[in-house]
RNA sequence: CGGGGCUUAGCUCAGCUUGGUAGAGUGCUCGGUUUGGGACCGAGAGGCCACAGGUUCGAAUCCUGUAGCCCCGACCA
């Protein structure tokens, strides 16, 4: 295709509001460009990275043997009533109203949808395992969109649903997504992690979510040399006892002033962990009161709000202000968990069931109680695991230190087990005249954010530097000089390389060679060629292989044989 | 949803403090000179100064409100 007939809209500078480089070299590249907060348009070069992204999770799902299908994006909002997912997500759904009011929202993913589906088209055991699938544009009104294109309000998802009659196929239906997953990534050439994760608003059993990772990244993953890597709101830790002592009575102590854990350490000169933290919350239950919560945790330790949410199975859960702490007789600072109000529902972390003599909050200005212990002085409703895996902690597996980064959720798989089938009543024929509830897996896959991920994995400054694979074009020819264009035996040469199957774009454009080499490191081509009176003289063209930097020189008449030498090259490296 | 910032030419920004004819660079158009890393000279087109209201003889500029966009946090299948 030749430049002069498309719409690259390059730039030099990006839009000041741009904050991370793969972002604005994307809109500086004219490969998109925002529409609105979190929507963007695909101009051609970013919609041909798109459409070879989707290629290959469609070619590596069909080896799966999954079925493809498309469901649409308008949905009833009965079916999330049905799913009682309506609250869990929130204003996070688009909705709108037809002509004749009734309710619709913009599907923010399918379970709902596909489990009816199912539901009525599936009758037999003897057409399960059944893996569907779609790619398909999903709409979430997300609070905050950022990033570019990671987290958008509308974007393109593979989502696929397996069914399966046992756990064990489900199983088996599980890890060939996971293959199938790794694969893929492999094929764009993204370097991932696969992590355990919390399962979250989907519900369900079990779930890993796959990682490129990268500073920008919003998600945190606790990772381990021998392996181990979790994300922080699932990440396990193994936390040292302390020290058995003998339990003494408490008795209480003035601490004037003294409302940290870290001024507190100072004042007795101990270590944070022979102290009792409390953090009170406010959730909701189901009739969407509140609920007051006190959370217990060893002074050294952090709280992990998801952990704390999933234990005590209530949602909405926020930090108490000051003035509900008073309401609840408590004071600011000096909270503890002895002599408070019954109403309070009290969690423990399981570090401190087994520590002794902990220095706690007396519910007192100016007082904390030396020598309290667990059991003896105060009992929890739950005792869980509710801390949060940081940086430094050790690993549950080996006890070596953790270490924590930052990184993209391109991937994330999840066991639902019988969740939705029981919702939406889908039931098959068994072979022995019984009646099976079928167990479910759902795998998501962003297909914009590979591709976010992708420009960010392979760009320098001012350039970028497409995988072969999922590049918009394999190969750039720029003419320096106005002359060449006409000579027909480089012509014959290049439809030579485009009979190959090869794509090629040319840049026939009447510019100087400068503007011409900094687009071109913007369009990021794998192999780039270059045809100038400098080399033609000598019957040659220039011919770049832009991942090795490597520059060799061919005829006119057969450079072809020499590009798709570097294509194959190149391809063998993306091949699983 | 809390906190902060921004909004002037297609893009990047100045002008606002101290009210008085709307500016630069870049991009675009035309002509010429150039042509291996965002060239040069000349001529042009291009504005509801986010929107609404107010103060004033007069508002891009001062005041009020609204909206949009970005960032931090909360939330996040």
């Amino acid at each position: 295709m030749n430049m002069t007939r498309l719409l690259i809209p390059t730039r030099k500078e990006a839009p000041s509001e741009i904050e991370s480089l793969s972002h604005s070299l994307l809109v500086r590249g004219g490969y998109i460009t925002q529409l609105i907060s979190g929507v963007y348009t695909y101009l051609l070069l970013g919609l041909r990275i798109k459409n070879k992204i989707i290629n290959i999770v469609r070619e590596e799902m069909d080896y799966t043997h999954a079925n493809e299908i498309l469901m649409p994006a308008l949905q009833p909002l009965e079916y999330w009533e049905q799913s009682d997912r309506r609250r869990a997500f929130g204003e996070i759904l688009f909705s709108l109203q037809d002509r004749k009011n009734r309710e619709l929202i913009l599907g923010p993913t399918h379970e709902e949808v596909v489990s009816k589906l199912f539901a009525e088209n599936v009758d037999t055991y003897k057409q399960l395992p059944l893996t569907l699938y779609q790619i398909q544009t999903k709409f979430r009104d997300e609070a905050r969109p950022r990033g570019g294109l990671i987290r958008v309000r509308e974007f393109t998802m593979k989502d696929a649903y397996s069914f399966d009659l046992t756990d064990k196929s489900l199983e088996d239906s599980y890890q060939k997504m996971v293959q199938a997953y790794e694969n893929i990534f492999y094929r764009c050439g993204l370097p991932v992690v696969k992590i355990d994760a919390d399962s979250g608003a989907i519900g369900g059993k079990g779930s890993q979510e796959f990682i490129y990772l990268h500073s920008t990244g919003e998600d945190t993953v606790i990772m381990c040399e021998c392996g181990y890597a979790a994300n922080e709101e699932k990440a396990q830790i193994k936390i040292e006892t302390n020290k058995k002592e003998k339990t003494i009575d408490y008795t209480k102590i003035e601490t004037k002033n003294i409302t940290t854990i870290n001024k507190l350490s100072d004042f007795f000169d101990l270590p944070k962990s022979k102290f009792l933290k409390a953090v009170l919350y406010i959730a909701k239950n189901e009739a969407m009161e509140d609920i007051p919560i006190i959370a217990l945790i060893r002074g050294d330790l952090e709280i992990n709000e998801v952990k704390l949410t999933n234990i005590i199975k209530l949602s909405g859960i926020r930090n108490m202000n000051d003035d509900e702490i008073k309401s609840y007789g408590m004071v600011p600072g000096f909270t503890g968990p002895i002599g408070i109000d019954k109403n309070i529902q009290v969690v423990a972390d399981a570090s401190v069931v087994p520590s002794y003599n902990l220095i706690s909050g007396s519910n007192e200005i100016n007082y904390h109680y030396l020598n309290t212990n667990y059991d003896k002085d105060w009992k929890a409703d739950i005792i869980g695991d509710i801390h949060l895996a940081v940086d430094g902690a050790l690993c549950q597996l080996c006890g070596k230190q953790l270490s924590s980064k930052k990184g993209i959720e391109i991937g994330h798989v999840f066991k639902l087990g019988q969740l939705y089938s029981e919702k939406f009543n889908i039931k098959v024929s068994g072979s022995n005249q019984d009646t099976i509830t079928p167990t479910m897996g759902c795998y998501g896959i962003g297909i914009d954010r590979i591709l976010a991920s992708a420009a960010e994995n392979t760009l320098k400054k001012d350039s970028l530097n497409w995988p072969i694979t999922i590049a918009p074009f394999h190969v750039h020819i720029i003419f320096l000089g106005d002359e060449e264009l006409s000579n027909s035996a480089i012509k014959l040469t290049i439809d030579t390389i485009e009979d190959s199957g090869l794509e090629i774009l040319i840049d026939d454009r009447n510019e100087t060679p400068g503007k011409k080499f900094a687009d071109a490191d913007l369009l990021g081509i794998p192999i780039r060629i270059l045809i100038s009176k400098r080399n033609t003289a000598n019957g040659e063209v220039e011919i770049i292989n832009r991942t090795t930097q490597k520059t060799t020189f061919a005829p006119i008449e057969s450079f072809n044989d020499d590009v798709l030498d570097i294509y194959s090259e190149l391809l063998n490296t993306y091949t699983v």
